[in-house]
DNA sequence: AGGAAAAATTGAAGTAGTTCAAGCAATTTG
DNA sequence: CAAATTGCTTGAACTACTTCAATTTTTCCT
C-alpha cells in the first residue's frame, strides 16, 4: 500500500476520469503539501478561501459561530475527503466559516487559480470538479432531508451506522452540532437517558 | 421580450458559457417541451428521475413524505430555475422525491443519457453542467447553515428578503416544510401571534 | 507522571416549536 | 353558483430539545 500523498490523490482523480501520465503530472503539480496541526486554522471568516483541501491524513472540521458564540459544524473530513468553505471558495467572496484541523493533518491544497486553468485547459479535468461538485450536492441534499425528517436520535442512528469509524475521532460536542443538537442531548441519546 | 421557450433556456445556457449558434443548437435539441397541470407529478418514489427540469413558466416544488405521511418540502423552482430529485437523477436509481406542480407550468426537460452524450461530447456543455452543479452545492450549503444557527422567525424572515415575489406563489404549508417548521407556526409568525 | 484544561455527564428547570381540535376563508370543480 | 375540498387561523395542551450549573472524566502539556 502506497503512503505517498500524491500518489493517494492520484488514485482519488484517476477514479473520476481516467488521466495520462502527463495529465496526472499537470494536475498533480498543481497542488502543494501542507501539515496541519491540531487546533490549526486552515480558513477564518472574513479571509477569501483560496484553497480547496484534500484530506491525506488525519481530520478537520468546517463550523460558523453564531451570534451567541456557538460552534455550529458545517462539515467534516477525513481521509479521501475534501475540505473548504465551499461558497468562499466557489465565488472567492470573503469565508464565513473556520476549517480547522481535529487531529495533525496531511493536506493537498489546490488554489483556486490552478483549478481555473486546469479546468480550462483540458475537458478531463473540467469532468473531474463536475462529478466532484455533483456528489457534493447530492450528499447535501440527503443531510438537509434528514435534518427535516428525522429526530434527533434518528440522526445521530444514522450517523452511526454509515460512518461508523469516524464517530469515535469526532470530539461529542463538534458532532452534535452538526446533527443538529446540543452536546448535552447527544451525550443524553448515546448513555439511553432519554 | 422573447417568449419562445428554448429561447428563454438559450439565453439561461449563455449566461454560463459562451456556445456558437451550431452548438446551441446541439444543446437545445435534446431538450422537449412539456406542460405540466397543477398538481400533476414529474417525479414519484420509486421510479428513477429521467430528467432534469428547466422551469420556463410556473412554480414546482419536490416533497419527501415520512413515515407519519408528512410533507417535507426540499426545494421549490419557478421561472429560470431547474428542479429534480437530484440523487435519482445524478445516480440514476429510485427516487425518494414526488416533484408535482404548483401552478400549471411549463418546463424543458433533459433526460440523464442526452446529458452524459452532451457532457462527452464538448467541453463547454461539462463546463455549463459543472457551473450549474457548484452553485447547487453552494445553495444547499448556505440552506444548511441557515438551518443549524437561525429560529423559525429568522428562517422565514431570511427567506421573506431573499424572495418576496416567490413568496406569494407558495401554499403557506409547503413554505412551512421547507423552512422546517409546521404551517401552524408560520401561520403564528406571519400574524405576529408569538 | 502530575497539574491544568477541555470535554463529557447528569438532573432540574425552561422554552421554542408541535400537535390537536375546531372554526373560518378561499379556491376548485361540477 | 353551490357544494366540496383544501388551506389558513387560533388557542390550549404538550413535548422534544435547550439551557444552566455542578461534578466527573478524559486529554493535554511540560
Amino acid at each position: 500500500m502506497n503512503t505517498d500523498p500524491y500518489a493517494i490523490l492520484q488514485t482519488h482523480l484517476q477514479s473520476r476520469a481516467p488521466l495520462t501520465t502527463e495529465e496526472c503530472e499537470t494536475m498533480l503539480s498543481r497542488f502543494r503539501l501542507k501539515k496541519v496541526k491540531r487546533k490549526q486554522f486552515i480558513i477564518q471568516p472574513e479571509y477569501v478561501a483560496k484553497y480547496r483541501n484534500y484530506v491525506v491524513q488525519g481530520a478537520l472540521r468546517a463550523y460558523v459561530t453564531d451570534e451567541n458564540g456557538i460552534d455550529n459544524t458545517i462539515q467534516f473530513a477525513v481521509e479521501d475527503w475534501w475540505i473548504t468553505d465551499y461558497n468562499s471558495y466557489i465565488y472567492q467572496q470573503p469565508a464565513t466559516m473556520f476549517v480547522t484541523a481535529i487531529e495533525d493533518s496531511l493536506i493537498l491544497q489546490l488554489d483556486f487559480e490552478s483549478e481555473k486553468m486546469l479546468k480550462a485547459a483540458n475537458h478531463k479535468f473540467e469532468t473531474i470538479f463536475r462529478i466532484m461538485a455533483e456528489r457534493t450536492a447530492a450528499f447535501q441534499q440527503r443531510r438537509i432531508i434528514s435534518a427535516l425528517t428525522r429526530t434527533a436520535k434518528e440522526r445521530y442512528q444514522d450517523f452511526a451506522d454509515r460512518y461508523p469509524l469516524v464517530l469515535n475521532r469526532l470530539p461529542q460536542y463538534s458532532l452534535a452540532s452538526y446533527l443538529g443538537m446540543s452536546t448535552e442531548f447527544l451525550s443524553k441519546i448515546r448513555n439511553n437517558k432519554v
